[in-house]
Formats: structure tokens, C-alpha cells, sequence
DNA sequence: TTGCAAACAGACCGAGCGGTATCTTCTATG
DNA sequence: CATAGAAGATACCGCTCGGTCTGTTTGCAA
């Protein structure tokens, strides 16, 4: 990889740490260039505005992030119940980079900034519908294969099922301990059960 | 009411609006003092800081305003089944404060503040709390009255629920849309009879 | 009516914000 | 090796932030 490159995308990555850790409204461009031992004049080089480089992150950081970490899973899997369940379980005990204490990055995004910014908002529309799809496809080829009844509304149930993985993980902060998800878990387990 | 009362009560009331319009941490004391037509004199005679006024909103407008409209209504109808669903159709679809666009103000406060502030985790965790108890209780009461499966899970049910909530504010911020609601709270429904 | 604290008014402050302007240093190519 | 454009450095700007300070008005008890 170019330097320049190599610098851009330092950036993004040590600035998306920080603002998942901290916000994105509250972490400002002299924290990220502290941080990044980055001089403002390279910022500035690299994106026009600060809006633009909190773009970039959802498309270059997040976005594949997520294709990894929330999509792929579901794909290994032929029956949805175990799929989903194990998907969440990753997410929610063993995931290294997410923490209890600060939630789920593409949540935290969508509370801060969509009411006021059509540009963010749309992203994040874009990504989570990526989910959507992955999770409710998942769910039909379930239903092909005998897994999941066929009066199941997949759509619905990803909707109902990705709800409750983005409150769960407001809980999480305000327990500030895994301990709270396994309580959700369960009965996300027993929920699943009920569709087969 | 004393006039001062008044001017704190009216100071609390329109910061509150402000802030679950714009967040906690956008919304500046010069926004509030310029829409409360009140002066910094008088802001800061009545709220050390603008954390204490974000403490006393929780305190004394969040707290009541969910034993109002979350808490009640679980305790009007024996049937849990039917309870919280009722609630939750209510508060998405009735109520008329809330704002699709804007969610949850107990979330968005859990979101923004929780992770680096004490205080505020505090006593939003209490207000939470508050409202779980309601619901696990209400779910008690149904597994007595035989509306619900005397095998079910109470706390874990609840949790389950109040995580769906508060996911599906955040889904409603995205979609900007009550309509997005209506297949959550059709899939609410099939959850709930299936714990009966 | 006076006295005095409660309540309010508003100019002001230093710090931090996002962003700009100008300059210097790399680096790829002829 | 020359040189032009890419990349990076840094001083600075206007503005807003939360908060302070000093002064004025209001309400109520004596």
C-alpha cells in the first residue's frame, strides 16, 4: 500500500476506535490527530470535512466490518435457529473488539446521527439492510429445508430479532457487564425454538 | 406554584423537549436559556451545572413520564399477553409526545450519557429497573391467573421484550417511518402467544 | 416602609471547536 | 539530477461552548 493511503486509512481506523469508545459528536478532529500522531494539515489533505471522513468510516470501516462479523455467520449454516443463535452468541460473549460498556457501533451511529443527517442516515440504512437481507434469507432457505415453519414471517422475525440485539446492547451499557446477555440469550434461544 | 418553581419546572420541561429533539450532549445551555427566554442568571441560579439539570430531568420529568406511560398500563389488564402489547402499541403508534424520528428519550439518554457518566447510569438504571419489575410482575401475575406458561421465565422474557423496544426506536430513527412498527408488532404478538 | 435574601439579568471569560492559509518536505517520473 | 505535484506541518481564525461575575429587581417578613 501507497504511504498516503496507508495514512488514510490509519485515520479512519484509530478515529472509528475512538468515536465507538467515545461518540462520534464528541471526539473532535484535534483528538483524532493527537491520537493518530496525524498533523491537521494531513487530515485536511485526506478529507475535506470531518463529516466526510465519518462517511468514509461507515463505508470503508463499518460496512465491510460488518459484512465479516454480522453477515458471513449466518451463511455457515444451513439451519437459521442454530445460525442466528450462534451469530448473536459471537457477537454478544465473544466478540474481542465489541464492549459491553460501549455497545454496538453501527447502533451508536444511527442514534447520534440519523435525526439529523440525511447523508449518515442513509448509510446506515444501506448496511443494515445488508443484515436484513442475510438474516431473512437465511430464514427462507431455513423454511426450504424444513428448519423453520412455513407460516414464518422471515422478514418479520429478522426485524423482531435485530431489535432485540440492538437493545440488548443498550442494556449492556447500562449494566456495564456481559452478565446481562445471557438472560437474553436464553430466551432468544427459546424464541428461535418456537419458529421450528 | 411558586414563580421560581415555575421557572425551574419550565426550564426543566423545554430542555427535555430540546434534548430529545437534538440530544444531551448538542443541545447548549445558550439553546435552552434562548428558547426558555429565561436568562443565564437565572439558568444557573436554579442548576449548578448542566449536568444537574440533565440529573433533574431524569429525576423529575423521565421518571414520572415512564410510571405514566410504561408502567400503568401494565397494571390494567390481568392478561399479560395482551398488556404488553397493548402498551407497546401504544407507545409506538398512540402516543403522541414520541417521535418516530426521535425515539427513545430513556434510550437515547442510556446512549449518549451511560458510558461515561455515573450519575446519569444511575439513576437511568434505576428508571429501568422500575419498569422491569413492572413487567416481570405483571408476567407473574399471569402465570397465577394461567395466561401464561407456568415454565416461562419472567425476568428473562421482560428483558427480552424491553430490548426489542428499544431496538425497534432505533430501527424507527433509520426508516423515519411508524409503518416500520407494524411487522414488529405483529411478530410481538406471535412471541407473546407463544408464551401462553 | 424598610431591609434583605431570593430570583433574575447580562456582559464577560478561557478553552475548545471545525476549518483555513501558507509553508515545507517528500516522492515519483522525465 | 531536476522538478512538479502529492503529502504533511503548523500557526491562526471566527465562533460556540459551559461557566463566572457583578449588578439589578422582586417578594415577603418585620
Amino acid at each position: 500500500m501507497k504511504k498516503a493511503a496507508a495514512t488514510r486509512l490509519m485515520i479512519l481506523e484509530k478515529a472509528f476506535e475512538l468515536i465507538y469508545i467515545k461518540s462520534y459528536q464528541t471526539t473532535s478532529v484535534d483528538e483524532i490527530i493527537a491520537t493518530t500522531k496525524v498533523t491537521k494539515g494531513a487530515f485536511y489533505y485526506h478529507f475535506k470535512t470531518k463529516d466526510e471522513m465519518g462517511l468514509a468510516i461507515l463505508h470503508e470501516i463499518l460496512k465491510p466490518a460488518l459484512a465479516n462479523s454480522f453477515i458471513q455467520p449466518l451463511q455457515l449454516q444451513a439451519n437459521p435457529v442454530v445460525a442466528i443463535y450462534d451469530l448473536m452468541h459471537g457477537l454478544l460473549m465473544e466478540n474481542e473488539f465489541l464492549k459491553v460498556e460501549y455497545g454496538c457501533p453501527a447502533a451508536n451511529f444511527t442514534h447520534e446521527m440519523t435525526p439529523w443527517n440525511a447523508d449518515f442516515r442513509k448509510v446506515l440504512d444501506e448496511i443494515t439492510r445488508e443484515w436484513e437481507t442475510a438474516m431473512a434469507t437465511a430464514l427462507e432457505n431455513g423454511k426450504e429445508k424444513g428448519f423453520i415453519r412455513k407460516d414464518v414471517n422471515s422478514k418479520q422475525v429478522t426485524l423482531f430479532v435485530m431489535s432485540g440485539y440492538w437493545g440488548i446492547r443498550n442494556f449492556g451499557k447500562l449494566e456495564n457487564s456481559k452478565s446481562i446477555y445471557l438472560p437474553y440469550l436464553q430466551e432468544l434461544k427459546n424464541y428461535l425454538h418456537s419458529l421450528s
